[in-house]
Order: structure tokens, then C-alpha cells, then sequence
RNA sequence: GGCGACAUGGCCAAGUGGUAAGGCAGAAGCCUGCAAAGCUUUUAUCCCCAGUUCGAAUCUGGGUGUCGCCUCCA
């Protein structure tokens, strides 16, 4: 399997640490407000690398941070009377909804910050330690200039870098190329060597990332506006502290675009996961992302959201049949789908496979069809059909009995009556009854085995 | 200013040297009492210019345009 290592800038043959075992680490939400349509692409995307390698047959450990102490949060605390803690475990939740709502597997561990200060300051001590770190008035700063490698990941010269940094009043850098590693914090802080604080955003990955995977790990991914500052400086962080390489595949997604701008919460221009759950299913918003290869940048708009229901529906309608129990790796479309995503997640060639299969599938291939599901799952689609609860379908019923003037009970009956009418050719019956189901957000299929219904919804 | 990415049919999008996948939308036909679903058929020479090559969307150089990062940001 390939992948496309941003550090190196190339496409290399994914080989793990341990044989089998897979290490990856994902940057996760600061949890203060509600994600959005950005967010989602990141995580579906993350999610699909997830499935698949475990798809390959890898043992994967999957942790995804959530960053619970930072200044937004601590403003929104204020502003709302809450404490910090009530905030972020508010937008933990929300958060935890909408991933399960899009169908993102949860990862193996979610580690908080706010419990893994220990790591933090254990590493801030090794830096300071090694001098690649110093205290100044309460503040720990990391020495940048003491890491020669300082830049590469986002192909930074040092001196550009140099002349775009300021030292904000305050603080008491030695150069203004160095960043904070603990930030002095009387009021919100917590206790360490250096009196009440709080730790810098990109220690919280180094150290979230070492006591859960270790200090190697094999894939470490994210958006790629996180490349400068916040991964460059995890690098700088961990291999000073650690001794050793930090991560051996990054990855990094494209934004998600809306008028060609890049959809992000300082721009305003943001849709969130809610809004669009009320509009588009989870299948529809995931088929919309995977259609444009991950590192691409993707133009929202509600005509390709449109465009992705219809192919998604497509999809999911495929004639079912088939046995379920084959050895799905014989076939070619097995081999094709493989050989797609193996190329560096080559997920709009993925789904022209499933396309195949449900082209197939119509066509009764007898193995078509599972195989479709088997492929499909593992991109995160789902086949359960939007199924009415009980009351939901005797609001529906209700609401069809008023429109035909008459009093049904269940839908076999309904269907029965349109049967007895199409009998007798009494069209006019039959589509009045059909009408007043269509209406009713139902959908009626007449094929030669008889009459189905399903929901639109 | 520095660094990087992208430009393929009406729309979205694969394709990194051998003659343009797939989806959406449109058209025609089949099926159907009608419809829905499905099936069949159907629409491109790849931003511009120059070069390398027997051969380029695909490589090289030069343009033009769009976007991103360099500050919190998925």
C-alpha cells in the first residue's frame, strides 16, 4: 500500500513499525463549538484509512485527541458562567454525536489533554533538561533554533520563518522563532515546576501521542493547515525529547472549499455537521467527500450534494441477491478495489468499482451484490434502509387515510386495495392511492414478484 | 515576498508516456396501465505557447488563471 508522505513529499510503500500493527494518531477537536463541514471531511477521511487498514488485515491502534483546555474554551467558560471542564465536556459531546451520526468508527482511544498533564510536563522537563528548552517567568519556551531539522515538514526556510515572527507583549522568548511549550496561567493554570499554567497546544499531541502509541509511531495525520505550526513543532518536541524519529507516514487532508474559499470558523463561511444532517444523510455526505481524492481541495455547494444523493441512492438501490457467504478476494472487482485504494486512497476509483458491482448487481451477477456491501462497508456506507417506527407509521397512515377518505390500518392493505384496482384496471384508483403514498413521503416498486414500499427519508 | 498545490465533457471527477474510468444532469429506446426502480444506447482530445519523443492530458521550459500555508484553524 501506498501512501503520501507530506514529510518527504512523496509517495512511499506503507510499511509498518511492528509487522501487522498499525500505530496512528489523528489530531483531534478543540471542543468549543460545533464542527463543521471541514471537520467532517477530515474525520471521514481518517476514518476510511482506519477501516481500511483494518480492512488489510492490520492490528490498528487508533487514538484521536480532544484538546479540552485552550483560550477559546476558557472565553466561552467565562462568557457563559461555566466552568472550563462544563464547556469542553458540552462540545465533547456534541462532538461525539455528530462523528457517530456521519458513521466515523470511534477511535481505539480518545485521549482528554487535561489528563495527560503528567506526560506534558514530563516531556517539557526532558527539554528543558537537554537544553532544547528554557523557563522564563513562569513561561517554558522551546529553543528552535537547537533543531536543525526545523522547517522540513512544511518545506519552511528558517529564515522566512524568521522574518513573519513577532514576540507578542509578554512574553519573554530569546528569539521570536521559539514557541511555548507552558504558558503562566494564575487564574485557569494548573501546577508544575514552573508554578500555575497551562501547556502550549502543540505539546499536548507530543505527549497524548507518546503515552498512548509510543514514542515512533507509524501515521500521524490531520488537515493540512495543522502542517505549520502545530506539526512542525510536534516533530521539534518529540525527536529533541524522544531521542528518535517521531513519525514515520504523515498525512494531511485538503480543506473543504466554499465560494473557492477555504470553509474555516475564523472565515465564517462554515456549514455545520448538524445543518447538513438536516438536508443530506451520512451516506450522501461521505459519498460527496470520497469522490474527490483526499489530499484535493472539495467546493461545497448544495448542487454536488445533490449530485452525491442521487449516485449514493443508486448505489444503495442495487438488486440485492446473491450468496452472502463467498470468498470475496477471487473477484476482479475485489482485486480493482484493492489495487484503488492501495494507491494512496484512491477513493473516487473505489466507488467507480462499487459502481461496477451495482451495475452488476441489477443485472442479477450472483456475486455482485455482497461483494458490493462487504466494499461499501468498508468505506463507511451503510444499506439499512430508513426504516418508519411505529408511530411514525401510523402518523402516515393516518395521514393517508385523510387524503383517500378512507380508514387503513397497515400497508398491506393499502397495497391491496391498489392490487384489486389495478385488477380490475381501474387506473384511476390505483393512482390516487400511489399519489396519496407519494405525498405521504412513500415510495411504491411494482416488479413481477409484487409490491413494495419503502420510505423516502 | 517565501513555500506548495491545482487547471480534463453541461457539473463533479479518475487517469503520470501508447491513444480519455466512474457519478450527476441531458437525449433516445426497452420495461411498466401510468409512475418509481432497472436495462440499452448516446455527448471530450484534456487552460495557452514552445520543446523532448515514433507517440503526451500524462515529461521539460515559459505563460495565464485559481486556491492553500507562512497567525488560531480539520
Amino acid at each position: 500500500m501506498k501512501l503520501h508522505n507530506s514529510y518527504t513529499n512523496q509517495l512511499e510503500e506503507f510499511v509498518p513499525i511492528e509487522e501487522n500493527k498499525v500505530k496512528m494518531y489523528v489530531c483531534g477537536p478543540t471542543v468549543y463549538d460545533n464542527a463543521h463541514l471541514g471537520h467532517a471531511r477530515c474525520y471521514i477521511t481518517w476514518d476510511v484509512l482506519y477501516r481500511y487498514l483494518k480492512f488489510k488485515g492490520y492490528e490498528v491502534t487508533y487514538c484521536r485527541n480532544v484538546t479540552d483546555v485552550d483560550d477559546k474554551i476558557l472565553k466561552k467558560a467565562e462568557k457563559e458562567g461555566k466552568t472550563p471542564e462544563e464547556v469542553s465536556r458540552f462540545w465533547y459531546n456534541k462532538f461525539s454525536d455528530s462523528m457517530k451520526a456521519l458513521n466515523n468508527l470511534k477511535p481505539d482511544i480518545e485521549p482528554f489533554a487535561t489528563k495527560t498533564l503528567g506526560e506534558m510536563i514530563a516531556i517539557n522537563k526532558d527539554l528543558i533538561n537537554k537544553g532544547y528548552a528554557y523557563e522564563a517567568d513562569g513561561d517554558v519556551y522551546f529553543r528552535v533554533k537547537k533543531f536543525p531539522k526545523y522547517g522540513y515538514l512544511s518545506k519552511q526556510p528558517i529564515d522566512q520563518l524568521e522574518s513573519g515572527a513577532r514576540i507578542e507583549v509578554g512574553e519573554q522568548k530569546e528569539d521570536p522563532l521559539d514557541f511555548a511549550l507552558w504558558k503562566k496561567d494564575p487564574k485557569f493554570g494548573y501546577n508544575s515546576p514552573w508554578g500555575v499554567g497551562r501547556p502550549g497546544w502543540h505539546i499536548e499531541c507530543s505527549a497524548m501521542s507518546r503515552k498512548h502509541l509510543g514514542k515512533t509511531i507509524d501515521i500521524h495525520a490531520g488537515g493540512a493547515d495543522l502542517i505549520f505550526p502545530h506539526h512542525e513543532n510536534e516533530i521539534a518536541q518529540s525527536e529533541c525529547a524522544n531521542g528518535c524519529k517521531f513519525v514515520n507516514y504523515w498525512l494531511h487532508n485538503g480543506f473543504v472549499t466554499i465560494n473557492k474559499e477555504k470553509m474555516s470558523k475564523s472565515l465564517g463561511n462554515f456549514l455545520t455537521i448538524d445543518d447538513l444532517l438536516k438536508n443530506y444523510d451520512a451516506n450522501t455526505i461521505r459519498f460527496f467527500i470520497l469522490t474527490n481524492h483526499y489530499r484535493m481541495p472539495v467546493e461545497f455547494s448544495d448542487e454536488a450534494l445533490q449530485s452525491a444523493q442521487a449516485g449514493v441512492k443508486r448505489m444503495l438501490n442495487a438488486r440485492k441477491g446473491g450468496e452472502e457467504n463467498i470468498d470475496i478476494t477471487q473477484y476482479d472487482e475485489y482485486k480493482a478495489f484493492v489495487e484503488a485504494m492501495d494507491d494512496d486512497l484512491n477513493t473516487s476509483k473505489a466507488l467507480a468499482v462499487l459502481f461496477d458491482l451495482t451495475n452488476k448487481a441489477n443485472k442479477d451477477v450472483p456475486y455482485a451484490y455482497p461483494l458490493l456491501v462487504k466494499l461499501a462497508e468498508t468505506l463507511g456506507f451503510t444499506f439499512d434502509k430508513a426504516t418508519l417506527s411505529e408511530e411514525e407509521l401510523s402518523e402516515k397512515l393516518k395521514e393517508i387515510s385523510a387524503e383517500l377518505g378512507e380508514n387503513y390500518n397497515s400497508m398491506d392493505e393499502i397495497i391491496e386495495k391498489r392490487k384489486a384496482a389495478r385488477a380490475e384496471k381501474n387506473w384511476d384508483v390505483a393512482d390516487k392511492i400511489r399519489i396519496a403514498l407519494d405525498k405521504a413521503g412513500i415510495i411504491l416498486k411494482d416488479s413481477k414478484e409484487g409490491t413494495t414500499w419503502e420510505s423516502k427519508a
